[in-house]
DNA sequence: ATATCGAGTTCCACTATTTGGAACACAATT
DNA sequence: AATTGTGTTCCAAATAGTGGAACTCGATAT
């Protein structure tokens, strides 16, 4: 099997198969790629765990033998992936900081969007945002927001599920039916506020109706006082699967308003995308 | 050999003779542990390399066969921790981003470090800075400043050298002679300004007077215009060591004032150490 | 003191994965 | 059409990972 070679739409069933841990629920521990995908998926129980995990209690979730987690452990933490505290307890180590910050930096996508975020911000006054689709979740991979009193890292790398959020709806709208109907079966639904879509029924029709106009709102789904509108953003081939989108909070931004900015923040997508196409190869 | 034991100042030893890659300068691949080691290697490679870097690049620094780096950069890729550009280079991926974002959020030595931070801010009215020694080098964990115009991503978790950094000299000065001259040895000394220490003798007689006054200075040794006072930070066993600056343009800062504020960089670094055995175990 | 329990760590024969040389595709160049 | 450079695939041999069971250590109970 070609790996490497996934692109196009292969890439995003890929990706919608790749093992995940949903942002809010629990980690469904899924085996990768031999050896390092069953490291990578230690790592990511440590990931999604709110406080730091003990041995036992990773040895739990993860389906490993004793003598097998303990030994990948400790092969993450000489790599520095991984710290343990004194206590046994395992946090993410911060070797990954290091990466992070390069591929922050290093990202085109940003790079090229980060302008026309900042042109939606000013016309808007609402705090922007870019987050790309990733299995059952959104990255948020850039903000721009007037107050920068609220830390980056607070937001950027977060991960949210695709379901309740404008950007993560209308990066769904663009997949092509094969691969939406994987990604959608694959959702743990939660309910975070009385507006989330709970059933694949419901986010299936909001999806058609995101695919006839263009743009997706979060109409307080995920966070009660909070709405956005979101706009799809993507290559050609489907390599990867993103969204704008402009949020604020309810008491300032009416359905109205938002209305009346989605033209523009579809226009702001196309234009970045346009940048994309010239600047990284008209294949793109 | 007990991988997961390695406290105290075996820690600091295994820290410097991890896989480095020299912030300014070349990456040195050197194999870690087994098959993950050799995979964080190949990562390291690409994160070390200031543009994406195509197949045959990354096979002229790792010394890894053609067969066998195929499938290690496949395997990278699946995991989402590297991904492939369409002109077959490689840039890290976005899984990074998530993880990294749980690690900042996540870090109690950082939670604990910040409103002390914030504090000598305001004393201080410059920036500061909270680093730790990984290696040969510093990696940046929070950031206090006014302005936060600058984005975050774009400094922390950046990684410095430790010679000409306020910071890395400051935590150089609280390792022991022996794991010391082990790091010093590793260091890959590079001029970046003229003020900037290029010789292991320079370094030494610098840390020196630091042990002596428990301040160590960045005299525009890593960039032109930009000064620090810095005070060490460390547990007691030496399973991390860090540092704690205030940082300022020389036009506005003069070395006087850096003095002036040596004694409260000091206190901020002794009342952070307190906080630590008090909240994370009197034996930290 | 001594026994008991739980948590973490180590050991080593067995086995699955990784390895790496060489052959194969594909594209761009000559 | 031939050549060169790059990336990809294959498979027997070698290596590294596996996992059950035994062991150590510390805390709590007897």
């Amino acid at each position: 099997m070609n790996k490497l070679r996934e692109g196009g739409i292969d890439t995003a069933a890929a990706t919608a198969a790749a093992p995940q841990s949903l942002a809010a629920g629990r980690a469904l521990p899924q085996a990768g790629t031999g050896t390092l995908g069953k490291a990578i998926s230690v790592l990511d129980i440590v990931a999604s765990a709110e406080e730091p995990m003990r041995f036992t209690d990773i040895l739990a979730i993860s389906d490993q033998p004793r003598g097998t987690l303990h030994r990948q452990l400790s092969n993450l933490v000489e790599e520095g992936l991984l710290s343990i505290n004194r206590d046994h307890s395992y946090s993410l180590g911060l070797r990954l900081l290091k990466f992070a910050a390069k591929a922050w930096a290093g990202n085109q996508f940003r790079t090229i969007a980060e302008p026309h975020l900042k042109t939606l911000h000013e016309h808007t006054g609402e705090t922007v945002h870019l987050g790309v689709l990733r299995g059952t979740e959104v990255i948020y991979l850039d903000k721009v927001e007037s107050r920068q009193a609220v830390r980056m890292y607070s937001q950027i790398g977060n991960a949210s599920p695709v379901f309740c959020t404008g950007v993560g709806k209308a990066a769904l709208s663009v997949l092509p039916d094969d691969t939406l109907h994987k990604v959608v079966a694959s959702i743990n639904f939660r309910r975070f506020t009385d507006h989330t879509l709970v059933t694949p029924e419901q986010l299936m029709a909001d999806i058609e109706a995101i695919r006839a106009s263009g743009n997706s709102y979060d109409r307080e789904e995920h966070e009660l006082g909070i709405r956005c509108v979101a706009a799809p953003l993507y290559s050609k081939d489907l390599s990867f699967v993103a969204g704008v989108s402009v949020t604020g909070p309810a008491y300032r931004v009416s359905m109205e308003m938002l209305e009346s900015w989605a033209e523009m923040v579809r226009k702001t997508a196309l234009e970045i995308m346009d940048d994309m196409r010239t600047r990284l190869g008209p294949r793109t």
